[in-house]
DNA sequence: GCATTGGATGAAGGATTCTTCAGATTTGGA
DNA sequence: TCCAAATCTGAAGAATCCTTCATCCAATGC
């Protein structure tokens, strides 16, 4: 059911020419800029396509409707925010247990933070979007590398349970949510970084049997 | 400005006579029911008014537009929330803080689950209409309750750095949503209720100094 | 019984928005 | 140069939706 409430977002034309390629991206640009400045309630195809420096006629030509353009946008965001957490990940490979939590609750902090405004702005579109649907992959990705990582946990008899790491991601989202949403100061991430670490540190720990 | 922007949010007229006091209930609770059963997009006044019983008019007369009336849908569920941890929250003074944090926690956990269909269908609608706001305000109520609660902590030194509650909180939440928009299984939901409660233990350990 | 205030009605105004499609324009290759 | 395919255009169709207001019904107090 939920994988075909999405084949309604998939888009209608894949670009051939260069100059089409440009315009996706365009359209896809001007989407978050429109969100940015007008708001979710005033995103209108129009205006993104003004924004774009096309007509609508052009947008829908590879969109099928607002809300598949509106999913793409999503997509991207956490494309990006997942695979600075699989970089992380595979960088901490071997590590101890507290080094690999601060190495990958760090990433996706920092990566959140760099589109910290694009990360608001989807917040309110999540909704209608399938966003759910796309936390949930994006969730089970995530895990997968978190896991993939603890598996090489010198200082660790057995990995923590399966659940235990997924309490733990959407926790981290929750308080980044919670933060960013705020309108935080620089300060306040920084500090709001280092809690957010000491949390999943000390939780890792209480859910992981330690060696020795 | 946020509280400027909640102005237009406030009811128009209160009820005087009883009659009207069952019409605004039943508009209530309608946009609820239509929330559940035709989704955020689908809500519209004459729909809400239709399934109360009444006519559209009626519900203008009460609510300034429709933003408030969803708003005032969203302060209730708040409320009721907010108002069982404060209940926890009073009711584990002076016990040790791990039984503060489990019994604050389980609250939380259980009243969200006592409406778990409300939960996520709300947050759906809680962008657009001063969600992050109304959250902001809980919170900030919450936050106090569990402080209050933890300065009567005994086996505790110093209490957790304001800024360690609000992340504890807002973490909590987070997982939370992400547990309700999954749609668990009674025994996930124990279980997540388990992991919580540890997660949260083992964080408010670690953010406190320990007496003795 | 009557007047006054509270409450309810619902058709219609006004405003947007999404989406289409027939035709114009541009590109890449033959 | 010339054509077929790829793109782009943007006015107009179609569908909703929010909100108002003139009007009617009900209740309360005198």
């Amino acid at each position: 059911m939920a994988a075909h409430a999405l084949v309604a977002f998939e888009p209608r034309k894949t670009p051939i020419q260069a100059r089409s390629t440009v315009t996706v991206e365009a359209i896809s640009e001007a989407a978050v800029q429109v969100l940015l400045s007008h708001g979710a309630e005033r995103l209108t195809t129009t205006r993104v396509a003004d924004r774009a420096g096309v007509s609508v006629g052009t947008l829908y030509q590879y969109y099928p409707n607002k809300q598949s353009l509106l999913f793409a946008v999503l997509e991207n965001h956490f494309n990006h925010v997942a695979l600075r957490v699989e970089e992380a990940c595979a960088n901490a490979c071997h590590k101890p247990l507290s080094e690999m939590t601060k190495e990958t609750v760090e990433a996706f902090v920092d990566a959140k933070m760099e589109r910290a405004d694009i990360s608001v702005a989807l917040y309110r579109v999540a909704g209608d979007v399938g966003g759910p649907t796309l936390v949930k992959r994006v969730n089970q990705r995530t895990r997968k590398a978190v896991e993939a990582m603890l598996e090489t946990a010198p200082d660790i008899k057995s990995p923590p349970d399966k659940f235990a790491v997924e309490i733990m991601l959407s926790a981290m989202g929750g308080a980044m949510r919670s933060l960013l949403e705020s309108g935080p100061s620089p300060a306040t991430v920084r500090k709001a970084r280092e809690q957010l670490v000491l949390l999943c540190q000390s939780y890792m720990a209480a859910a992981t049997a330690k060696r020795g």
